[in-house]
DNA sequence: CTAATATGCAACCTGGAGGTTGCGTATCAT
DNA sequence: ATGATACGCAACCTCCAGGTTGCATATTAG
């Protein structure tokens, strides 16, 4: 899309589609709907009964981590991770803004028709 | 993740994940934005200004129109995609309920710790 | 002290996402 | 009728996401 729209909103505002790209798996979901116990959760507890490996699972946790979703702590030898909500509400507003606008414009439209 | 989880989760639910991955992406994000305007808009209108080639941006509305965030139709000689906000209230219904667990969690939690 | 546990790091593999180009075909404008 | 416009389809390319394996290291358990 163009580069003008691009940059004026990407410009102060998160990176919302880095935000989405990392709840785009469903491997990442699921450990997001675990987390969302709010118990800060070990690398092995979060693999135990996965289909995949460790490391798997460490590297959609550090994708999340990036994406500002999840938080890690050491804990003793083991690397315990916490859902941060704020960024998940700041997606929601977001997604709540598009529809309204969808409302705001459809309404004029709607002024336009009737007049 | 363990098997279990992901069916109980997944089992009769929209594919959240194609969803939020189709939002996962710049290019289709701005093109979000652009349709969140209401109208429907074509493809050459779309592309006009993007630094991508019209093939790519129809690639991306492919990708928005399977994850039903978007509908096409054709008119005359061209094709116009429309946002459909549906899905786009689900995955913010979604984040709410996510946030929502956390406080419920948390809450069963601290009249634990408080007992 | 020693074995088991929990991770990190790095190399490596593979498929598909994102992009392009080329070409064929409706549809619209003149 | 004919050229311009708006697409769709298909082949092709490149790079990285998602996954694995192997090995080294720090912690904890007995």
């Amino acid at each position: 899309m163009s580069r003008q729209i691009h940059k004026s909103l990407a410009a102060h505002e998160p990176p919302y589609a880095v935000a989405f790209a990392a709840l785009g798996d469903e491997t990442r979901l699921a450990l997001v709907q675990r987390l969302s116990a709010g118990r800060p959760v070990s690398i092995s507890e979060l693999t135990a009964g996965a289909r995949i490996t460790r490391q798997a699972v460490t590297k959609h946790l550090r994708v999340l981590e990036r994406a500002g979703i999840v938080r890690s702590q050491r804990w003793g030898r083991e690397t315990r991770f916490a859902l941060d909500r704020r960024p998940l509400h700041d997606l929601q507003v977001y997604l709540e803004r598009v529809g309204r606008q969808w409302d705001e414009t459809l309404g004029r439209l709607k002024v336009f028709v009737e007049e």
